[in-house]
DNA sequence: TCAAATAAGATAATTTTAGTTTCTTATTGT
DNA sequence: ACAATAAGAAACTAAAATTATCTTATTTGA
């Protein structure tokens, strides 16, 4: 290897692919600053000079990943259901193709500890996406009592997070979630739980 | 040290006991052979030779723990409920603090990976757990129909497991759980979602 | 009861990995 | 063109994980 050196942005984009593929690859546990200089092609004084831990460096690339093609997807839907039921489906599927983006990055998912720095910082991340997720429900909530379907669209925080922490759990603790399972969620779920708050 | 050699069962518990407390003190991560052989009074080698990794080790210690400790609890609850409202709180509450014990096994508790393997064995795990609830949300159903609260009693699996992956989700994942969350849980999702699906 | 088999425990040796430091030189900006 | 900055390579250090070897307590069963 010779001379081109890269710099600044470019040289950091590089760090976060090669910090991608790593995780995809290797998964969490395993990241370390070696591996990924190697793959980015540069060498590890780089690396710890930017970035404490392996950690901070994932959440990083975690964060870039998300900045660069997942942003303000969630936000802008246009919906295009005729029904509260059919808004729902809309709204969870669109939701479990971008949790599965994530969850490509914990190769099957399991439960680990973390130091309350880690934890605070992943919360943070958490908590971004919660806000996203209850705006949609209200969304959608509102056309629906716009249909009629409800009267009122005031729901407890609780309520409105349930559909994506249960997709969360299925996806990233159990591993698995089939179309019918999502159906039967809103059907036999939500809508009752609806109806019944909502009248 | 010298005389008197503890083996066999005797030597596996205070294993057992020191991986615990490693687990409480240290978390998942930093889990080793070396700290804990030194917990237990014993040497490197002799863990070595029983477990190829310190995760085998630390699911054996936890499955240890649940079957000394745990063992039988769930199943043979006296249900002291005058409603599916009552039984309902009774059993969630119960399900609470045998959930926080596995949690102090992960100091927080964020996902991360393990490999295919390991998912396997701690699915397992999972699993046997679940039928348990499924059983006690069974025992349930049957309590509310006898006394007329519902008509039937046939109620879809992932709906039977919708509360205890709900409460998991937010021990394991949010990090905290309220007792008015479990209220809100009980009063506003599962009794609409009963009396719905069962009448 | 005594000898052979088994496994515990101690220790040393080896390997691997993480992390640091030093130095050279490409690149940038003035 | 020259000084400042940061990339990249490599060697070095330290710590931890893993393996290997050996001694000896304990069990087994003839």
């Amino acid at each position: 290897m010779v001379n081109k050196r890269r710099r600044g942005t470019e040289l950091e984009t590089a760090i976060y692919q090669a910090t991608l593929e790593a995780l995809e690859k290797e998964g969490f546990l395993k990241l370390n600053f070696g591996h990924v200089s190697e793959l980015a092609g540069t060498s590890k004084s780089v690396l710890y000079r930017r970035w404490d831990t392996p950690f901070e460096l994932a959440v990083a690339a975690i964060k870039y990943k998300i900045k660069t093609e997942n942003s303000g997807q969630m936000d802008e839907i246009v919906w295009q259901g005729h029904s509260l039921k059919e808004d729902l489906e809309q709204l969870l599927n669109r939701f479990i193709v971008s949790i599965r983006t994530f969850d490509v990055y914990s190769t099957g998912g399991i439960m680990i500890e973390s130091s309350q720095q880690q934890q605070d910082v992943l919360k943070k991340v958490l908590d971004e996406g919660i806000e996203v997720d209850i705006r949609a429900i209200e969304q959608i909530l509102q056309r629906a009592q716009a249909r009629g379907e409800i009267k009122y669209v005031n729901l407890k925080e609780e309520i409105k997070l349930l559909p994506f922490d249960w997709i969360r759990y299925q996806i990233l603790i159990r591993g698995s979630l089939e179309q019918k399972d999502v159906q039967i969620i809103i059907e036999d779920v939500l809508l009752p739980t609806y109806l019944s708050a909502l009248n």
